[in-house]
RNA sequence: GCCUCCAUAGCUCAGCUGGAUAGAGCACCGGUUUUCUAAACCGUAGGUCACAGGUUCGAAUCCUGUUGGGGGUACCA
């Protein structure tokens, strides 16, 4: 039996025969064919014996008798005609079923050590994942770490579960706030480059956008003093008009103006491609808006020929949403200058003519659920096919205990520092334990940058992406317990373990006559993973991969202190068998975390 | 106002299509190293699952309402 024959969903995987077998066993004993849906199969409590349990209360509709009378009765036709099934138990209305070592061991020998176990299979669908979309006018912070990450890793999990996988980065290199710091530094920078001042260029370039709003700020307040209100005060500031009229020179090809934000996005490009590389993630194509933001057009011309968009006197387009429950939405300026969303209309044309993809994940901040909702219906009213293959994974913010980040209040948590810091955690909790005593300079360089990106990645990913997170940058990120370090540390320990036993690559097939305990739920765990994986990209969810990987750690951990050291056990079909589960066990722990992007070391 | 998401231990989070006595980690307290890496393991303690109804043999989970919090509701992106 394949297991991919086998696994039906994430909780209880292996078990299709005893469905079909309780299916047999009402017919038989009560003459009456049920649907499967109507079985409930789970896992047994640890506190019970047994590995697989029935809830029987569904059935004792058709059974009309007690539940312990049913749950008995079905357990004995099981016994008697399932030979895996080897002993059963009633507590309440839950049938307890043991199956034979022999089952596990099987499913252990022929699945789980076989080469392509949790490897992807090709389903032939394309997919593309839109994320980290960063503006060129500031370096990244903790916010769109969440994003890369979660990007990264929900792509990899779409690969992992046989999709073919296309990462895209779309970005915001042009519009006011790009205008605003070329503004500043035209102003203000004397020159300065990120070689005349040491400076990162996105990190040189957010200075100045930081610079632009307080001077405009205190422009803002000189007007205030003059008598004007708070939203005149910040039409009339000069600095907001120089910005406006920058841009417009901008989008009238201005050689000046289009050289210097060449020059100045080419520093934040170099800065972000530094980070990008820190992070681990990676694109195949990167789209610019200054090259989109002109696309859409066609698709307002499109939706009025249609009826979808309707024009108003003044010349603006728009489409009446409210029969879905939603508002009336621009779409196109009265000047026909496009908004937000007419450029996406575009772009998400533009996507599905360059890869024709069976689905488009935008890996997207929850503040922008409600323009995604829009997008979508309008693409899907405007009849694209590709319309119904959209989807918008929104996250939850990001939150400081005083709450938002604002870069403006300095409240921002930098990524560039932030990944510094992590490092030099890891470097420093590292050398107090003295384990990197006898490594070279170089690996332990190496090491400190994988458990510390770890840290952070695992800390970041193992939240559900929907959830709003909360970071107190006064409180490191943990390395012990469910962390990123403690399942790399369990990794080590195996492939240490590994190592001292002289375990050989060709492994051959666990031969022990039964299982103790912990072996047996290892097994049980470890079988599990394909399902997880297949789950975990279903939802888009790496924080469900996360916490499974982190069961299996701690479930080892426990194994390793339980049973007597391996490396000197003199039974070798023992020893074997269990060299067998540990390797198993690293391989899994490896491939699921580089899904999450985090780097396993084989030493620590 | 309207829309939408969220609320589980002191803190950070799991809890899957409704199933048995709601689970981890951190912090706290106690134990484990002549045994393969103690970033580990074992144990104690910690809960009115925001609140109130409802559906059900059975609800943290589904439905309705209330409260509290986030986000949105621009010819910004």
């Amino acid at each position: 039996m394949f297991l991919s024959a086998l696994v039906f969903n994430r909780y209880f995987c292996f078990m299709n025969f005893i469905t079909t077998a309780t299916i047999d066993a009402v017919k038989q004993l009560y003459n009456q064919s049920i649907e499967e849906s109507v079985l409930n199969i789970q896992e047994t409590r640890k506190e019970f014996e047994g590995q697989v349990t029935i809830v029987v209360f569904p059935i004792t509709k058709i059974s009309k008798q007690s539940p312990e009378q049913t749950a008995t009765a079905i357990g004995e036709y099981l016994v008697a005609n399932v030979a895996e099934v080897t002993a059963f138990n009633v507590v309440k209305g839950f049938l307890n079923l043991s199956i034979a070592d022999s089952y596990w061991l099987n499913l252990f020998n022929n699945e789980l050590l076989s080469d392509d176990f949790g490897k992807p299979k090709p389903n032939g669908k394309k997919v593309m994942v839109e994320y980290s979309s960063p503006n060129t006018n500031k370096p990244l912070h903790l916010g769109h770490v969440r994003n890369n990450l979660l990007g990264y890793s929900v792509a990899e999990l779409l690969k992992a579960d046989g999709y073919e996988v296309f990462k895209v980065n779309l970005v915001n290199d042009r519009g006011i706030h790009i205008c605003k710091s070329m503004l500043a530094w035209e102003k203000w920078g004397n020159g300065e480059t990120p070689e005349s001042s040491g400076l990162k260029g996105d990190h040189l370039v957010g200075k100045y956008y930081v610079i632009f709003d307080k001077e405009y700020k205190k422009e803002i307040d000189a007007l205030k003093a003059e008598g004007q209100t708070e939203d005149e005060a910040k039409k009339n500031a000069p600095l907001i008009k120089e910005a406006q009229q920058m841009l417009l020179a901008w989008e009238a090809g201005d050689k000046e103006v289009i050289d210097l934000w060449k020059k100045m996005n080419g520093w934040v490009y170099d800065g972000f491609a530094v980070s990008y590389k820190n992070l681990g993630v990676d694109f195949d194509k990167y789209y610019y808006e200054s090259n989109t933001y002109l696309l859409g057009k066609d698709t307002v011309d499109e939706g009025l020929a249609k009826g979808v968009f309707f024009k108003k006197e003044d010349g603006s387009v728009w489409i009446d949403l409210t029969a879905d429950g939603l508002d009336q939405k621009l779409v196109l300026r009265a000047d026909g200058t496009s908004v937000y969303i007419t450029q996406d209309l575009g772009t998400a044309q533009m996507k599905y003519d360059d890869f024709g993809m069976d689905q488009s994940i935008y890996v997207v901040g929850n503040e922008q659920d409600y323009h995604f909702k829009v997008l979508f219906l309008i693409l899907e009213k405007l009849g694209k096919s590709w319309a119904k293959g959209l989807h918008h994974l929104s996250y939850g913010m990001v939150d400081l205990p005083s709450g938002k980040m604002k870069s403006r209040e300095g409240t921002v948590v930098d990524a560039d520092d932030l990944i510094a810091e992590m490092i030099e955690t890891a470097k420093q909790k590292t050398e107090a334990l003295g384990k990197t005593n006898d490594f070279a300079e170089a690996d332990k360089a190496e090491l400190y940058y994988n458990i510390g990106l770890g840290a952070l990645k695992y800390f970041l990913l193992k939240v559900e992406p929907k959830k709003r997170l909360l970071f107190d940058p006064n409180e490191s990120i943990d390395f012990q317990g469910n962390t990123g370090p403690f399942i790399q540390y369990t990794h080590a320990r195996i492939k240490s373990l590994l190592a001292k036993a002289n375990f050989q690559l060709d492994v051959k097939q666990s031969e022990v006559a039964g299982l103790e305990a912990t072996e047996l739920e290892m097994i049980m765990l470890l079988a599990k993973y394909p399902a997880e994986l297949s789950n975990a990209a279903k939802a888009y969810s790496p924080a469900f991969l996360a916490n499974y990987l982190y069961e299996v750690a701690k479930l080892f951990n426990k194994f390793y202190h339980e049973v007597p050291p391996i490396v000197k056990e003199e039974n070798q079909v023992v020893k074997e068998h269990r060299l067998n589960i540990c390797k198993v066990t690293a391989d899994v722990l490896k491939a699921g975390t580089a899904i999450l992007g985090i780097n396993v070391p084989e030493r620590m």
